[in-house]
DNA sequence: ACCATTCAGGCCACTTCCTGACCGCAATGC
DNA sequence: GCATTGCGGTCAGGAAGTGGCCTGAATGGT
């Protein structure tokens, strides 16, 4: 084997972690026990943290380093990171909805076919998992215009705005953006000849020519000030303020990052910004709580309707 | 530079896509083309499937290939990748914990400190993120349990078992097991002198002390089995049966995974299993439809308390 | 149709490095 | 103290990598 190649399954090998004794890994590898302490200096040369015993019972141990080592990862495992980073680029974890779409795109891109069928089996499960309304999204929709983006690749795609019927697009990819629970893209129209912001959950069909093409300057500071500007009709946000007779914690617990929940003599204040009061509701049906319910008096409505709604349900 | 180092510069390079053009990657990696052209072919010697385009503005490309090539991520990738897995090792998609722990535990064990710091940054975030109730999991409890079930690393923690105190546990951990909602530890209790489960979410303070001990032979199946055995009280699973008067689909989309929906007349008649009437409530609550809850009782009434803690925020 | 560009890969001489064998040494646990 | 296991120096032979040069072949633009 090739000295490479074998310093590659070594890696491998240190991930699976398990104190490993010299002797078995110089056996696996098919090298002197000699060879094999020199594969070790090379890797704590590139910079990997490889910790080893002395004595009976000794071995080598990769440990965190300063840098991340190359992540040699069973299917099971790939195709459990892409499921993951799915839910994340859904918008799980706020913050966090670009860099997961990123490192979804790679991976997806690296995963032999089989895997990807292994991942689409789960796909209907997952992409449910969109907490509080907004509208689903399309991993894979996703996924290729990320990699359309990163790759200057150009884009076909069926288009339907709010209203109107679908038309074919066909597009210069420039970047993604995620406001709030949605998703956009920023791209230069070749058809219409100007930059557009298309959202992305109204995108269809979404196609690489395997073309390249020279990326234009976007006429704005960046991605995301351009979509801002684009937006007409943001979503109507709701500033939601209600008093729970229970405790903070337990509220805290339920609504997690979504809310902030303060102290307000025996009870607790909910404060939270939602653009779709199903949410809130959601959670105040989970608290078993009496609510009271500040502002915005839709909230009101719409608990009381539900309210009634249960009510029947005896 | 070392050929090794090297080809992991040049796959991770790869790895960023866009097509490269192999003058500026033999340029980056300060070799020859000639060598760059060799060290292509060793990749694809070593199973990797790179394109190639020729011509004008050709290049090369990293396509998915038979095995998956070692991931090399950007730092706020590798976050991304461990906030993911933490969602779905609570149990986000079914079937996908116990690979997510796996895979989560792998990635931990090779962040470097700062990243890890990163990625507790939006623990409190992704912790939360349990729904329908079920006790909340430690992402860190749990991949110490994993990593010394892995490595067969003693450990020692404290365990608050239902109704009595703290005790100090030391034991040699075995498998995890994940059960509806619930982690499970399987280890043999070394001051018990008997094989045990222990429940994940009571387990506190685990540390490994370092050393290492040789696996015993369980005496049962497997560990899931010995789980099973084990637990007297089952959590209360209810058989959740309710009409609707709103479409299948609608229905379909909240309740995702979790629920079968099937038309009912006009109707939809939605079936689950929960061992915790707050979820179907909550979701119940996102459908604005008429409900008549067919099975169980007890969500009936659930649904009637709630129904007039809502009606009187009016 | 022609041509510049770019990947493919054979050949060759030269250099580097890798390997296994042998050695003495240091740490560890019984 | 003793067996075990990792550490690392040295050495000689061999394997592999390297750059330069070449011819071919595919590609896209003129």
């Amino acid at each position: 084997m090739n000295t490479s190649a074998r310093m590659l399954r070594l890696l491998s090998l240190l991930q699976t972690h398990r104190y490993w004794p010299g002797g078995e890994l110089s056996e696996r590898l098919e090298v002197s026990p000699r060879t094999l302490r020199r594969d070790i200096d090379r890797l704590r040369d590139l910079g990997y943290h490889v910790d080893a015993v002395r004595g009976v019972a000794g071995g080598y141990q990769l440990r965190a380093g300063g840098s991340l080592p190359p992540l040699l990862l069973e299917d099971d495992e790939a195709v459990a990171i892409a499921v993951g980073l799915r839910t994340s680029a859904a918008g799980a974890v706020s913050g966090l909805e670009e860099t997961s779409v990123q490192a979804l795109t790679k991976v997806i891109a690296l995963m032999p076919p089989r895997l990807r069928r292994r991942m689409d089996a789960l796909r209907s499960q997952s992409d449910n998992l969109v907490w509080g309304g907004g509208p689903a999204i399309d991993a894979d929709v996703l996924t290729t215009l990320a990699q359309a983006c990163r790759d200057d690749e150009p884009l076909t795609f069926g288009y339907t705005a709010r209203g109107s019927e679908r038309t074919e697009r066909r597009v210069e990819p420039h970047r993604l953006v995620s406001i709030g629970r949605r998703w956009y893209l920023v791209a230069y129209d070749r058809d219409r000849q100007d930059w557009r912001s298309f959202r992305v959950d109204r995108i269809a069909d979404a196609a690489t020519t395997g073309q390249r093409f020279r990326p234009r300057e976007l006429p704005a500071e960046d991605a995301l000030t351009f979509v801002q500007a684009g937006i007409r009709s943001m979503p109507q946000r709701y500033a939601v303020r209600v008093r729970l007779a229970t405790a903070v914690a337990a509220v805290q617990d339920v609504v997690g990052q979504w809310g902030e929940v303060t102290p307000d003599g025996d009870r607790a204040l909910l404060e939270m910004n939602v653009d779709d009061l199903a949410w809130p509701v959601m959670v105040l049906a989970r608290l078993d709580a009496d609510v009271e319910v500040e502002s915005p008096p839709e909230l009101r409505d719409l608990l009381v309707r539900t309210g009634e709604r249960f009510s029947r349900a005896g």
